[in-house]
DNA sequence: ACCTGAACACCGTTCAAGT
DNA sequence: ACCTGAACACCGTTCAAGT
């Protein structure tokens, strides 16, 4: 009778999504986001390769969505504003998405493509902003693997001890550096 | 008849730490380490507060080690020499020891103080190299800070997406782009 | 094709019982 | 005091069975 299935593969990442949204990604199971969409957890199977699965659509979703919102604080600036704005707009990511911020950069033993290429994704939008510059192809690369680095790293480490809003000075702190350091060497 | 118990908080650490380094930091369990003591799974927990006491363990061993292993390779150099030497330890201990370095920065819901102790320990690490170049206690927090962040986020990026060895120069670029922009600020 | 439900081998945690 | 073992409520995963 029904048209088209129950579940659907967009359906379970955006159950998946909400949960880590809601709950944090420890929160993240098979059982969880079946009882969110009202079937059993072995339903899932049919749209996901498990709890690997689950964790490899969550981060590729998280890092497609911290892309968006990177590279959407860029548009219409350039330079050093621009990576102001991202950095920015980085640690807003963070703070508001705590649960998404945490599956990124946490891959099961078995990363699947899609996550490969939402990570070139990222990737791609700070070097745009390099190679705008003016900078070689190599100086760019090295600069927007550098500026993620350093970005994840703090977050890491602010979203691992807790606190967040005092930390404002360590972070203007941290980006002016970078941003000094990668125009300095040449 | 016997002098002492079958477990001690430093036998279970032990264990807990050697599982890691084996088997990953997904595979810390109450169930693996018991096992690994020859005890009942229920038996640890006069000695750690259930599976996130285990991994408040875990993170604090962890952190003490990657700060001795950092610490030392500072030791008899100073300013641009003794940083190079901290960030290539601190590289070297994400790579031989990838199950001691996910369990940092990765704490449960509820951190205890010896993990707090333990992460002012490394952070005062790098204070002390940065002090010691006259620098202010201020500047000298935020360039510490700043280091770590930068350090860490380059290995999580690192061990996230899998390989190490072809990473050397992107490493070099964000460590010396570090140096000359902490420099540079004032 | 898609989902259910039983089955299995695991978890973490609590607690009464032993020594 | 320290550990065992039973008990409980969960997991993830597989697979036969239904529709």
């Amino acid at each position: 009778m029904a048209p088209h299935p129950k579940l659907s593969r967009t359906g379970v990442i955006d159950q998946a999504v909400a949960l880590v949204e809601l709950s944090g990604y420890d929160a993240l199971s098979v059982s969880a986001v079946a009882k969110g969409l009202e079937v059993a957890p072995s339903a899932l199977y049919t749209y996901c390769d498990g709890l690997d699965g689950l964790r490899n659509l969550v981060a590729t979703a998280a890092t497609n969505n911290l892309t968006a919102v990177v590279r959407n604080a860029a548009t219409g600036t350039y330079g050093i504003v621009a990576l102001n704005a991202m950095g920015d707009a980085y640690r807003r990511f963070a703070h508001e998405h705590p649960g998404q911020f945490a599956s990124t950069l946490r891959p099961p033993p078995v990363a699947d493509d899609d996550l490969g290429t939402a990570n070139v994704g990222l990737h791609d939008t700070f070097v745009l902003v390099f190679a705008a510059m003016g900078w070689s192809p190599d100086r760019s690369h090295l600069a927007a693997r550098s500026t993620r680095s350093a970005l994840h790293g703090f977050l890491a480490l602010e979203h691992a001890t807790g606190t967040t809003a005092e930390h404002d000075n360590e972070f203007k702190h941290l980006v002016d550096a970078l941003i000094a350091g990668l125009h300095g060497d040449a």
